[in-house]
RNA sequence: GUGAACGUAGCUCAAGUGGUUAGAGCACCAGGCUGUGGACCUGGGGGUUGGGGGUUCGAGUCCCCUCGUUCACCCCA
């Protein structure tokens, strides 16, 4: 049998995961700051949740989800996202008695069959904020807030926030018959893909990415242009909140995301330090999902952001240094009296609270000394037969090469007086 | 699902147009120093050249298949 991970997974290993408990860190406490509260989801779902939520037509959907049929016959689906889980909870446990809107805050992995490239996985964490119960278009630029303090808080810079509103199906309908009509003798100029998403998904020309088709693009009526007076006015709002708090931002027509729920606002934020995959994270309002997964209508706006990409650009900027800390103590022991000896004061030690170690091959004292230095140990505690025979240990400090003796009945305070 | 590039030691990489027993640096282990880490010196263990098939007297090298990695498309975090 071969030993590998399946593909696009992958370990996260020792050295890494400090810089993932970093950025779930910053995520954690802005949480709290805003007060969006942790809420814990499952791994998998009943199909029909995912597939009326995200819409059948979408990518997710129709090609990448990870569906299995349990011992009872149910069609489950590992969560591809988080959002219609979360919305799915707060309907379960009837939030909506509660004071609103209620802000959840949920860090985990999602799944998805996708080709994996630079920036996606098969399996990928995301760090997700969902306020749900108010349609108030502050709301929706708290939530823009929230995303961009992330970026901040965590340093990255060379970021840009951009913007649309896709209306609500209404104004949709209306802007999708204009861009039809419009493109409609156009078609023989634009590629293979847009002829097919003429049919299949109009509003997708929009964010094409070949020159050709931009250049038609750009002509196109704009869905801004399309959208009925309360969409319109929702709009303005959130532009106008974004700039009561000076936050930069980038009007951009063509963001249509590919997520069938979306209505109203929709935002990414993008870093230029990305390859093709550049959405740090991306998310958007969505009043009708309650109401498509056969709920009540409960209005809702939110965000996800990519652990893997976001890890990326701090390596990129050089944002994440220092994570390999060294453990306070390692104990030296040479002989079998004295290797049980330092087993016993190893396990005092840490109960005590100090971070320590010992060899556990028999290595002679050059090797566990090499090991204690590998292991950037502050001090080593020696311990010999000499030693044992007069109650004595050594102890050696690692920076200087100093090393004195203590009594074994007073090494506890020594270490007490030096962790201080 | 489509396209392209690439798979040699734990890691990073070598091995002119096919030609002895596939090498080096780092890492690891041991010794120099039999009770003292980092530096240095010496030695050692490690490879089915991703896997399978083919061409050839002979394949790491050429051909086919397959798996994987990477990047891009589609789409998304």
């Amino acid at each position: 049998m071969e030993i590998t991970a399946p593909r696009g997974v992958r370990d996260i290993l020792p050295g890494e995961t400090e810089k993932w408990r970093f950025v779930e860190g910053v995520a954690y406490n802005l949480a709290k700051r805003y007060n969006y509260r942790e809420i814990i989801i499952p791994i998998f779902e009943h199909t029909e949740l995912f597939s009326r939520g995200i819409g059948e037509a979408t990518d997710i959907v129709s090609k990448e989800m990870y569906t299995f049929e349990d011992r009872g016959g149910r069609s489950l689906t590992l969560r591809p996202e988080a959002t219609a889980s979360i919305v799915r909870a707060y309907l379960e446990h009837h939030f909506e008695q509660k004071p609103q809107p209620q802000k959840f805050y949920f860090f985990g992995p999602m799944f998805r069959y996708e080709r994996p490239q630079a920036g996606r996985y098969r399996q990928f964490w995301q760090i997700d904020f969902e306020a749900l119960g108010s349609p108030d278009p502050l709301l929706d630029v708290e939530v823009i807030a929230l995303a961009w303090d992330l970026m901040f808080s965590l340093g990255i810079k060379n970021l840009e926030i951009q913007i649309n509103s896709i209306g609500c199906p209404k104004c949709k309908e209306g802007y999708k018959i204009a861009l039809k009509e419009y493109l409609a003798d156009k078609l023989n100029l634009l590629c293979e893909d847009c002829q097919r998403r003429y049919e299949t998904n109009v509003l997708r020309i929009l964010d094409c990415k070949r020159e050709s088709c931009r250049s038609i693009v750009e002509g196109a009526p704009k869905i801004t242009d399309y959208l009925c007076a309360d969409c319109k006015n929702h709009f303005e709002e959130v532009k106008e909140g974004l700039d009561l708090l000076s936050l930069p931002y980038i009007l951009n027509p063509y963001l249509v995301r590919g997520l069938d729920y979306y209505t109203r606002t929709t935002f990414e934020i993008i870093s230029y330090k990305l390859g093709a995959q550049n959405a740090l994270c991306g998310g958007g309002r969505y009043d009708l999902l309650a109401f498509e997964i056969g709920g009540s209508m409960v209005p809702g706006v939110g965000f996800a952001a990519g652990l893997e990409r976001i890890v990326m650009v701090l390596e990129e900027e050089g944002l994440l240094q220092d994570t390999e800390k060294g453990i306070d103590i390692f104990i030296v022991s040479i002989g079998e009296e004295a290797k049980k000896q330092a087993f016993k004061l190893l396990h005092i030690l840490r109960r005590e609270g100090i971070s320590a170690d010992m060899d556990y091959t028999n290595k002679n004292l050059k090797a566990q000394m090499k090991i204690a230095n590998q292991k950037k140990a502050a001090k080593v505690l020696i311990i010999g037969e000499d030693e044992l025979s007069v109650g004595m240990v050594k102890i050696r400090d690692m920076d200087s090469g100093k090393q004195e003796e203590v009594s074994l009945s007073d090494v506890l305070s020594y270490l007490r007086r030096w962790k201080k």
